[in-house]
DNA sequence: GGCCGCATGTAATCTGTTACATGATTCT
DNA sequence: AGAATCATGTAACAGATTACATGCGGCC
C-alpha cells in the first residue's frame, strides 16, 4: 500500500461513509469517471482485504444472490487519513491524486482542505525554486524548451492551487 | 506496439542513428533522465525483438564478453516514423511523449518538427473547445475546480506549444 | 424472447519494477 | 586491493487491464 494508486484510497474513503458492496462502490462518481471495470474493482477489493484494509461479510438475501458487504478496518481508516492529508510530491500526479484527495475531503466533510492546498502549494514552490537554480545551458534549444515546459506547468499549477484556496477557504 | 510507452519508440529512434548494444543505448540522455534500470532495458529489447522491430547479432570480442548489437528493422523504422509525427491525443501524455518526440526529431535532424507542434496545438485547441461547451453545473464547487484545472493546464500547454513553434520555426 | 440492471467472481496477460547473478577490465 | 565502468542477462513479484464466465429479476 506504499505507492498505491488513488483508486485504492478512494475505495477506503467511500467505505468510511458506511458499509457498501462492490457494485455500489463501482457506481461512485469518481470510479465512473475513471471508468474502472467491475472485474478490476473486485480484484482491488480482494487485494485490500488481503492487506487488512477492509473486511467483508456475506449478506444472504432471499430471491437474490448474496451480497458481499465491505467495511473499512482501523488500519484502512488510518491509511486513508494519512494519504488524504499528504500533498503529492510529484507534480504530474496532481491531476489524479490531488484532485482525488480534494474530492474525498469534500465528500466526507473533512476539515483539512485548506491545509492540504497550502501544503501542495509549498511543494510546488520548492520545485519551482529548485528548477530556477539549475543553470540554463542556454546553447541547447531543446533543453531550454524542456525547462520552459516545466516552469509553465508549475506556474499554472500554483495559480490553480491559489484559486482552490480561494474557493475552499473563502 | 499499439499503446506502447515512449521508451520503446525512443529505443527504435536511437537505433536509427546506427547499430548499438544495450549498454550503449542505456547511456542515452533521455533514458538516463527517465532512469530506466539496465535490466528493464534488456527486457524491453527482448520484447522489441520478439515483435520484429529490431534484430540482434552477437559480436564476439577478444578478452571481453560478447556484445549483442541491435539494428532496427524496416517494421521498426516504420513504427517509429508513424509514432514520431503523430500528436498525443491525451494532454497528460505531452510531458513524456510529446517531449520525447521533439527530442528525437531534434536528435535525428528530422524535418517534421513544426508540423508536429502545429498538429499538437490543434489537438489542444479542440480539447479546449469541447471543454468550454460542457455546461458548467455551477452549483458544485468541486466540479468547477476540476473544470478550472483542466482549462488552466490546457491554456498553459497551448502557450508553451506556441513558444516551441517560435524556437523551432523561427 | 431479448436486453438491461443487479451482482459476483476467476483467469490470463502484460508491463513495470526490483532483486539477483555473473564476470572482465581499468582506474586510483 | 577496491571501486568504477563495461557488459549481459534471469527470476520473481506487484499491479493494471482484459477476457471470460455465471445467474436472477424485471421491463418492453
Amino acid at each position: 500500500m506504499k505507492g498505491a494508486t488513488p483508486q485504492a484510497y478512494v475505495v477506503l474513503g467511500l467505505l468510511m461513509e458506511g458499509a457498501k458492496h462492490g457494485y455500489e462502490i463501482h457506481r461512485s462518481e469518481l470510479l465512473q469517471i475513471w471508468s474502472i471495470p467491475m472485474s478490476q474493482l473486485y480484484n482491488l477489493l480482494k487485494r485490500l482485504e488481503g492487506e487488512g484494509m477492509i473486511r467483508s461479510s456475506l449478506m444472504v438475501q432471499e430471491n437474490r444472490p448474496g451480497k458481499r458487504v465491505y467495511t473499512v478496518t482501523e488500519k484502512g481508516r488510518a491509511a486513508f487519513l494519512e494519504w488524504v492529508c499528504r500533498p503529492s510530491e510529484k507534480i504530474r500526479n496532481i491531476r489524479m491524486e490531488f484532485l482525488a484527495k480534494l474530492y474525498m475531503i469534500h465528500k466526507l466533510h473533512l476539515d483539512m482542505g485548506e491545509a492540504l492546498v497550502n501544503a501542495q502549494i509549498n511543494v510546488c514552490v520548492k520545485r519551482k525554486n529548485r528548477l530556477s537554480e539549475m543553470k540554463s545551458e542556454n546553447g541547447e534549444s531543446f533543453e531550454s524548451l524542456v525547462k520552459l515546459y516545466r516552469n509553465t506547468m508549475i506556474d499554472a499549477t500554483i495559480r490553480w492551487l491559489e484559486n482552490c484556496r480561494g474557493v475552499l477557504g473563502g
